[in-house]
RNA sequence: GCGCUCGUAGCUCAGUGGAUAGAGCACCGGCCUCCGGAGCCGGGUGUCGGAGGUUCGAAUCCUCUCGAGCGCGCCA
């Protein structure tokens, strides 16, 4: 359902030489002049005229129709009054026969996706920057699955590592009886121990807590055991808490198997043969990316393996890296905090250099938190887990109130799936790649630009729905569709599939966001403007209950896509 | 120092070549004897960080510059 295609037809019958990319049309700027606009520069250049003459010549030459009710030349723009009614039909039949999928163009019907996000150490909890991670992750999912992917959700389980061989050494022979917050507590403790500027400071454990590292990579049976026990627990704490946001993964992908992973040869291999690759003075294996592409000092230099020959993160990443490209998907997709930007473009030169394919990465800036007493500089300051709470409490105040006549499992519920919204809605409604501004009042807020408002529409239509009951699916020829409110909201469902589209292709989930706030708005505005269950006839009554119907499903669609539920009740 | 990203209203953000740059928050007025007031309507606020350039046309593209965030050899 393209309005646009109907109007661009008989242009390009009247004028030789012009496709439909040519005719750049748009909403009109206003209303009272008009439903629709088209921007003549292009397609006037093309034909060899002057815009404001072009756009003459069509207004006096093309025939429009039935679809048109005015054309009007403004200088070189031109202005359409269209038969609201006709359209209203079409984009109102649409969304009723697509329903679910309404807003997919199924472009990647048939194909495969394999995405990596999330992936924090095992031994913190999430917190509130590193869930941005999560939560683009999730909606980036959730946006490729309705274009039509098979999409397969990964994390890359860091289950070696110097932080977990001190947990280990920490926690034994314990471990049965602990919990996760448990284990977070002892790894702050384990820290400080082995951390030579504190008082807690001890030599010897810093040292066991290596040595357990060392065994662990030589794969000593008993200690990979105690390793995995440990890990287990920690994932199993994280993703609980994830989980309370929606969030889910296929496979887990632990960095222990790569160790020691065959390809790693080859990569060492395809680098000699380049002179890309040495052993310095203390022994460490390193490449010089200057060798393979790298244009500047800074960053030139990336180690793979120590002077004791035990390997680094990014050596153990680029196996990890060569397996998931060998699972063939159509697009490979990995998520990664900013600062992680130089160390991916290492990883694709020395992937390069291979001869190997090179997944893409995708960046969110951190979140900071507004000056304060207790701000650390990120937003890793504040547990992911306090944030739901918070959130959660918020919201339960505003439900007992407001849903007094309901149980109160059900009230429980539904504050559950509204601070959800709030917490998702205001980190993914900004754009990736600007640093967000974290700020308790603002994000737990209900009111205004924030997903708590959007799930207010749903409700609200839903209530009506309910007095309604069952809705008509066939829609009138005539439907009288024709008020401005009534318009406006529509010729936005009718932009969803291109919303959708762009935000998949650019990656950019923020889009989702900003559509379904403006759509809300709208239909607030035309609920407030047009009586919909009290209208003054019958079709009209019918009809206006069509338009909510197709604006309800058009923001459980948008909603979906954001890892928020559209409600009943609220 | 070098590289990447960002800079739009008092604050938080939309707006990736087209008409008079838009929302929310905050502030001031209205609006529930009509379908849910987590709402709606109205009121004003801008050197689009700055300077050049490209273009019929620039918040948007290019160059320079200032400011902020992040990163830059044995952390993951």
């Amino acid at each position: 359902m393209n309005l646009y295609s109907v109007l661009a037809a008989p242009i390009m019958q009247q004028f030789d030489g012009l496709v439909e990319s040519d005719l750049d049309f748009a909403p009109s700027p206003k209303l009272e002049v008009g439903d629709v606009a088209l921007r003549t520069f292009i397609a006037a250049k093309k034909v060899g005229m002057a815009p404001p003459q072009f756009a003459q010549a069509i207004v006096e030459q093309v025939d429009f129709g039935t679809s048109v009710i005015e054309v009007k030349a403004a200088g070189p723009y031109i202005n359409f009054k269209l038969n609201r009614s006709q359209f209203a039909k079409s984009i109102v039949s649409t969304v009723f026969d697509q329903g679910d999928s309404f807003g997919s163009s199924q472009g990647g019907a048939g194909q495969t996706m394999l995405i990596e996000h999330t992936s924090i150490n095992p031994n913190a909890s999430p917190h509130v920057g590193r869930a941005r991670n999560a939560m683009y992750g999730d909606s980036l999912v959730r946006l490729f699955r309705f274009d039509g992917y098979d999409v397969d959700v990964h994390y890359y389980v860091n289950d070696i590592g110097r932080q977990i061989g001190l947990l280990v050494l920490d926690t034994e022979g314990q471990l049965d009886e602990l919990t996760f917050d448990d284990v977070l507590e002892a790894y702050v403790k384990a820290n400080d121990r082995a951390n030579p500027e504190k008082p807690e400071y001890d030599a010897d454990f810093e040292a066991a807590g290596y040595e357990m590292l060392a065994k662990m990579e030589k794969g000593d049976p008993e200690i990979a055991a105690k390793f995995t026990q440990v890990t287990d627990l920690c994932l199993a704490g994280q993703l609980a808490v994830l989980a309370r946001l929606g969030i889910e993964y296929d496979c887990f992908d632990k960095e222990s198997k790569y160790l020691d992973d065959p390809s790693l040869d080859e990569i060492v291999k395809a680098l000699e043969a380049k002179k890309a690759v040495f052993t310095d003075e203390d022994n460490r294996l390193v490449v010089d990316l200057s060798k393979i592409g790298h244009d500047r000092d800074e960053g030139r230099y990336f180690v793979l393996r120590r002077g004791n020959g035990s390997s680094m993160y990014g050596f153990r990443d680029l196996a990890y890296t060569i397996d998931k490209m060998s699972k063939g998907a159509d697009v490979n997709l990995q998520v990664f905090g900013e600062d992680h930007k130089l160390y991916a473009e290492q990883l694709e030169l020395i992937l390069k250099a291979a001869n190997k394919p090179v997944p893409e990465s995708i960046y969110y800036a951190y979140i900071l938190l507004k000056e304060g007493k207790m701000s650390t500089r990120s937003g890793e300051g504040v547990l992911l887990e306090d944030f739901l709470d918070q959130a959660a409490e918020r919201a339960q105040v505003k439900i007992d109130e407001q849903c007094a006549d309901m149980s109160e499992e059900e009230r429980k519920e539904i504050a559950r799936k509204i601070s959800i919204s709030a917490v998702r809605f205001s980190i993914l409604r900004v754009n990736p790649n600007k640093s967000v501004i974290f700020d308790w009042e603002s994000s737990l807020s209900f009111s205004g630009d924030t997903g708590p408002y959007v799930q207010y529409s749903t409700a609200r239509i839903n209530s009506m729905l309910r007095k309604f009951g069952e809705v008509p699916t066939e829609i009138a020829d005539d439907i009288p569709l024709t008020a401005d409110a009534e318009w406006a909201l529509m010729a936005h469902l009718a932009t969803f599939t291109d919303v959708v589209a762009q935000a998949t292709s650019s990656r950019n989930v923020a889009a989702i966001g900003v559509y379904a706030l403006e759509t809300a708005r709208l239909f607030t505005s035309f609920y407030h403007d047009c009586p919909v269950l009290v209208a003054e006839t019958e079709e009209l009554k019918v009809a206006r209950v069509q338009l909510c119907k197709a604006t309800l499903q058009t923001l459980t669609n948008a909603l979906n896509l954001l890892g928020i539920e559209a409600l009943e009740r609220m």
